[in-house]
DNA sequence: TAGTCGTTTCGCCTCTCCCGAATACCAGTT
DNA sequence: AACTGGTATTCGGGAGAGGCGAAACGACTA
């Protein structure tokens, strides 16, 4: 599952990105801590710190050392790459204004569901940002909306890949139960997470395709349970199923 | 001037992130394109590149490698580190639409200046974001009101380091000359970029300093020459100068 | 002043990365 | 179908680079 075996991979490039991502979980750390975490040799942490240092992707303030904002280049090129992502930034702030309630555009990256452009409730106090938070497809409502609209070889290869981690009591574990789930999505067009994710969260999620017929990413809104369900629910969904469809229309178009 | 000839630098690492830097350049690249322009055989490259991907930085799409969403989410990492920075979003935006003028917020790091927000200005149809974009200190606005407010031993460090190169005719090119110029910045509080990055471009910027004393940023607006002028310029760095002098005191108080 | 904990330097040994050659692949072209 | 030029990819071996450990250095405490 965790694989590395027998490939070629270059062990000094994959230690620097570990240190990376370290760096970013505990914001900034020292030699001896990224050593220790690491379980390599401290002068080793620090080569691989002082070259990051050197290249400027990382900056060292007293002696802890921090991601640098080179990376903020590197984010906002992935971001605006592809000219369709535009196109979906806009319209998930549409929808995040007409459902009053957090809206997400997503799209699959390496078996795994990418926030793309995240627009907060009304209601929504989400001090931290949470574009480019990586979520598994199983448990989502965008990431299951994606599924459901991706050649079924394609699946399984995810799933392979990545498996069915149970994140709530919720979660869809089983492989035929989730194949049964995706049937039902194609069919009525949106797909529902009923807690599957995070307890007393629900959310909608609705397929964004593009014009080539391959799935391009989803737009989903989420909000508490108790705020999702019900009339409310049915004209929420409505709202969400037309500017997905606006939103494929803009992409087709251009 | 360029490089650190002695040092201990992981050349494995530095030949990974030059790929990065390259993918970033070319939006993509083949592996024989990629080991041509970084005069490497095409063997390493491809392992380079492989690693990468394994690691879920990089994807392939048909035989080009392409950066990955990962980066999105260091990105938006290192932008929301500091608390700080959410605060100056906020003036940027306030100053964009008071000045209708493109504005950024600037910081320094490693000697050089990078936009962390950018607001379009009202006519301004910049289509693509420069969040995260690297530029020179003493041919900016926010980088020469930066470079007023430092130690005199951090600014010569600086120019020792990246040097003052001539971006167009009126690039300030000569140390004393910067060094004149800072002074009269910090007397009047705000600096002039009369056509010294791009020509045609004029722009003001005003330090934002740290509560202990230090220089935090600066906010800018930039426009054409023609429209950045007259009693119109002295509306704008007043406009300019007192949301400065807000965001200071927003920093101060959280 | 001694003691502790962290970072940084440096020489050495080994392991890994880089190369080159061979192979596989693909799309035109004759 | 065979040939061709252009790619990507695999793989073995040799040289050089990266990782380790020891020791020096520096900051802070008792």
């Amino acid at each position: 599952m965790t694989e590395t075996a027998n490939d070629r991979s270059l062990k000094t490039t994959v230690t620097t990105l570990r240190i990376v991502e370290l760096l970013r979980e505990r914001d900034g750390a020292g030699v001896t801590e990224i050593a220790r975490e690491l379980d390599i040799a401290p002068s080793t942490a620090h080569t691989h710190v002082t070259t990051l240092e050197a290249q400027e992707y990382v900056v060292k303030e007293g002696d802890t050392y921090h991601l640098g904002l080179r990376f903020l280049g590197l984010g906002n090129f992935v971001r605006t790459r592809k000219r369709k992502f535009g196109k979906a930034e806009h319209y998930t702030n549409v929808l995040s204004e007409e459902s009053e309630r957090r809206s997400i555009f997503t799209v699959e990256e390496h078996g795994r569901g990418v926030y793309v452009h995240t627009a907060p409730g009304k209601h929504g106090v989400w001090t931290q940002s949470t574009v480019g938070k990586r979520v598994y497809l199983h448990s989502t409502a965008s990431g299951k909306a994606i599924l459901a609209h991706m050649p079924t070889a394609r699946v399984r290869e995810i799933i392979d890949r990545v498996g069915l981690p149970k994140e709530t009591e919720q979660t869809i574990h089983d492989e035929e139960a989730l194949f049964d789930e995706l049937a039902e999505i194609r069919e009525r067009g949106y797909a529902l997470n009923v807690e599957e994710q995070i307890s007393g969260v629900r959310a909608v999620g609705a397929p964004v395709m593009g014009p080539d017929g391959d799935v391009f990413g989803a737009l989903s809104v989420a909000g508490p349970s108790n705020r999702m369900k019900g009339e409310q629910f049915d004209r929420l969904t409505e709202v969400l199923l037309g500017i997905a469809e606006e939103l494929e229309l803009s992409i087709a178009l251009s």
